[in-house]
DNA sequence: GAATCATATGCCAATACGGGAATATGTCAA
DNA sequence: TTGACATATTCCCGTATTGGCATATGATTC
């Protein structure tokens, strides 16, 4: 079985470092095509088929003006990653108040 | 240019379901590699070659008990995907605010 | 309709994948 | 040392990939 394909799902979709550019890039304002062409330095059919992908997933939205289509990054469909990476928080936290406790004994001992 | 390797970052490392289960099933205790064969009910050389890729990340830490290879997750490591994921954060929440508040002044609509 | 601008799709190459089976390495016990 | 147990590595296969180039589709203007 080879690896699942990218548009799968959020988590093989995002794994492309250019396809995280372009949610980056589409966060805030919706944008032409021809932007992200500009902006990332790729080609345009290395663009259209990322924005194919993300659109599968509906990490990304387009809408047709007149000759362009402006695409926005649809921001709800992250959060399903936010969510897992989320659940692990907790540890994490606990790993560094471990890691200050030790600090601060440490500190104790050499003043003595 | 093909995709870029699994090990190349976390990003690549948890697009792969399986990992992410290694990932959660070790995240509270450590645990030998066979209990995550049973746990996954993958076979032992799939397992192993998972443990890899999530080593060579740091993702997760392996500690020698006798025979036994006893693994533990890094929760640390997940950290910069849950921030990247973590700063479409705000625009979400806003999407939500919208839908919310277009749902109210429907309310107040159909109540007239 | 023809020319033009903007975007999408098809085909190609090279590459890395995940799983299975077989085998290698490492550790303990008798 | 030999055997048994636990884990790691190697080899193979079918498959999906990203990017480049050429080309198709769609929309506008003349």
């Amino acid at each position: 079985m080879p690896r699942a394909a990218t548009s799968s799902d959020v988590f093989n979709a995002v794994a492309e470092p250019q396809r995280r550019a372009i949610l980056d890039f589409l966060a805030t304002d919706e944008r032409p095509v021809g932007d992200l062409v500009k902006a990332l330095g790729l080609s345009q059919p290395s663009v259209s088929k990322h924005l194919r992908v993300l659109r599968q997933l509906d990490l990304v939205r387009a809408r047709r003006d007149g000759r362009r289509v402006l695409y926005r990054t649809n921001a709800g469909a992250i959060r399903p990653l936010h969510e897992w990476a989320g659940t692990f928080e907790r540890f994490w936290s606990q790993q560094l108040r471990r890691i200050k406790e030790r600090a601060e004994s440490t500190h104790r001992e050499s003043r003595r």
